[in-house]
DNA sequence: CTCCATGCATACGGTACCGTATGGTGACAG
DNA sequence: CTGTCACCATACGGTACCGTATGCATGGAG
């Protein structure tokens, strides 16, 4: 079954971290919790960390890699344009429900984290304006306004919180694509 | 200056409480420190409400009725269609600063705290499809596919994590509106 | 086998919140 | 003036978390 990991890692307690972030929000980042979420005490999380403080700011460095940084690169393949968009949208939709860090189930719970922490908010900042700037270039190349990449970003981001199924999601954005850019 | 209200009231402490959540999500509806702020201690909030499930129930019917009555109601001067819609959008973009309760300043608090709690989840729910349902009614008016509501709405929602200016956001949405309805 | 460092559990005092129980205060009726 | 009741502060025991300090394992080097 699971991995007996008698000994934890520091990446351990990161995806423990964003599991008790999904579960239960920022407030839910304590380390006795969590500690005993994984079968663990607070000594081993002194030992990997200094402090809470060092433990959220490793979740904020992991995080911005694995929500922008890595989409970005598996999208590398397509040239900007109407496929890479489309491909996004495909992941975006599908692709997003790792419950193990919570890739993009723990995002929602970050995003709200962000409203209380001008750290986190400038770590969300960053991946909004990356990610923004990535569907902007897609539109560009398909000679499509610019503009509409912060719209298409916002109705992503909302049909996130709208607990839709993916397939209606997908179908809706793909939808939006299709009116920015109407086809070739 | 500020009413040296000696004598607090129920909708005191749920206006507290909708400050408390906004500064500090769902985790900051606590008892004692929500006191300290008002001035008060727990002798007052216990007289009040039986216990903080109370007062998070009293919250929650209390935002219902300004998140979305209230609003439906100040548009059912305009009949279904473009002039109704946008100025729902005024509406949503510019009005909804009210710091006092917190009428759109809480809502992402709220929305988030809806993660947690399946109460608070059926109460969103509910506003989001009467919120939907209204938007459709618009645009099936104007002639256009009602299902461009989901859209629209989920843009809303979007923009209102990414931090724009209202002037920007309101821009956004009327354009929307253009595309998913074309002029008269 | 012995030694040592890594990784962790346990133990401790301190603080903050909870929920209840009880006492005090101001306004208002009689 | 006096009683009463709505409203609230204070006091109490209980629980949970924090951060530190210390001691116990386990695995690899010699």
């Amino acid at each position: 079954m699971g991995k007996v990991t008698q000994r934890l890692t520091r990446e351990d307690w990161i995806l423990a971290g964003f599991r008790a972030l999904t579960a239960g929000g920022a407030g839910a980042l304590m380390v006795e919790p969590v500690a005993r979420s994984i079968g663990a005490t607070k000594g081993s999380f002194y030992w990997h960390f200094a402090d809470p403080a060092d433990w959220r700011a490793a979740m904020l460095v992991y995080w911005e890699d694995v929500a922008f940084q890595r989409i970005i690169n598996t999208l590398d393949a397509f040239p900007p344009g109407r496929a890479r968009l489309q491909a996004l949208v495909k992941i975006a939709t599908t692709g997003a429900r790792d419950p193990l860090h919570g890739g993009a189930t723990a995002e929602p719970a970050l995003r709200d984290w962000a409203r209380y922490s001008p750290e986190v908010a400038a770590v969300v900042a960053r991946v909004d304006a990356g990610r923004i700037a990535f569907v902007e270039d897609c539109l560009a190349a398909m000679g499509a306004p610019p503009a509409g990449g912060r719209l298409f970003y916002a109705a992503y981001l909302g049909l996130g919180q709208l607990q839709g199924s993916a397939a209606e999601d997908e179908h809706t954005l793909m939808a939006l694509i299709a009116a920015l850019a109407p086809g070739d």
